[in-house]
DNA sequence: CCTGAAACTGAAAATCGTTTTCAATACGAG
DNA sequence: CTCGTATTGAAAACGATTTTCAGTTTCAGG
């Protein structure tokens, strides 16, 4: 499902940061890496966490900064949740969609939406003109799935833990 | 657009609440009339200040509470934006979707969206079971839309004061 | 009407996530 | 290698939300 693989986006992050005059540091490189390889969306303390492993004298400060530069060249996407909605993933480039699994967190990408149809209706009973969109579908990925079919005997942690 | 009158919502919520075993204090009853009456989403401070007065006394702390308690009973929901997550809007009953004016901020519910191909799509390539969507329609309304019209010469302000 | 238990209140303090400030450091074009 | 500038992390500042707490109000029951 996941379109492109960590290592392409990674790449891609490269270029187009230093396309824009920012700098590859370490500690940015560090944080490029976690986000561009994981699966699930981030927040900045879950990338702080995983990102000093490799960048030890890490700052929380850098990651949210990183996160602001991403965020800027559209690399990233926030993704909104019931809870918070201060978690971060890869953004796929082109108009896309996430699927959110709610039992591991992990997140698809799909197009080929067609909400053309329904936007012309709701624009056609008012004056509204309908200029964005935004969708997103939450579900059971096949894994979480079969691991709540084996529940009930155990109380069983569906959670994965975060790599 | 809007499907329930202000006052037919605000019947429903304090019977609601009442069911609930909640109390009908004066101070509830404000940030109530306030959010009931209100055709744009409001965050915290917003309905502080439009509910003090009519309750002098009010504290922040009380809204923030009685928000809870209405998200609890599903009354009312948060609204997501680009910015900020933390502004509310009545919920309409049943299923149903937001359209919001990136004007004027004003909400118009929408239902009657088919998804249910696009849903089984998804379903059919991975073993992913969408069990909830969510979906957002931004745009302009009639109104600011005509506003954006005549601006060009004048810098007008489209977003119209909170009653 | 009273009464009392429990829910509710607002002020103040605590807490949380995020941003700003700042002096020291590292990047990378030349 | 050199230098101008972007970037760094620590600490302080910040705004939004939550917790604590002692006094107040609601409302079911008598
Ligand atoms: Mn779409
Ligand atoms: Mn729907
Ligand atoms: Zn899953
Ligand atoms: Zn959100």
């Amino acid at each position: 499902m996941t379109a492109s693989s960590a290592e392409e986006r990674l790449a891609r992050w490269r270029t187009a940061l230093q396309a824009h005059g920012y700098r590859l540091t370490a500690a940015r490189r560090a944080v490029l890496r976690v986000l561009a390889r994981s699966e699930r969306a981030l927040d900045a303390t879950q990338i702080f966490d995983l990102a000093r492993r490799q960048a030890p004298g890490l700052g929380l400060v850098t990651v949210y900064r990183t996160l602001e530069a991403l965020q800027a060249l559209g690399l990233v996407q926030r993704v909104h949740c019931n809870t918070h909605c201060a978690s971060y993933v890869a953004a796929e480039p082109g108009h896309q969609h996430l699927l959110v699994c709610r039992g591991c967190g992990r997140v698809w990408y799909f197009g080929g939406d067609d909400l053309g149809s329904l936007m012309q209706s709701v624009a056609g009973e008012s004056g509204f003109v309908v200029e964005d969109h935004w969708l997103q579908l939450v579900g059971l990925c096949e894994a979480c799935r079969q691991a709540e079919q084996a529940e009930g005997s155990r109380s069983g942690c569906k959670e994965e833990a975060v790599k």
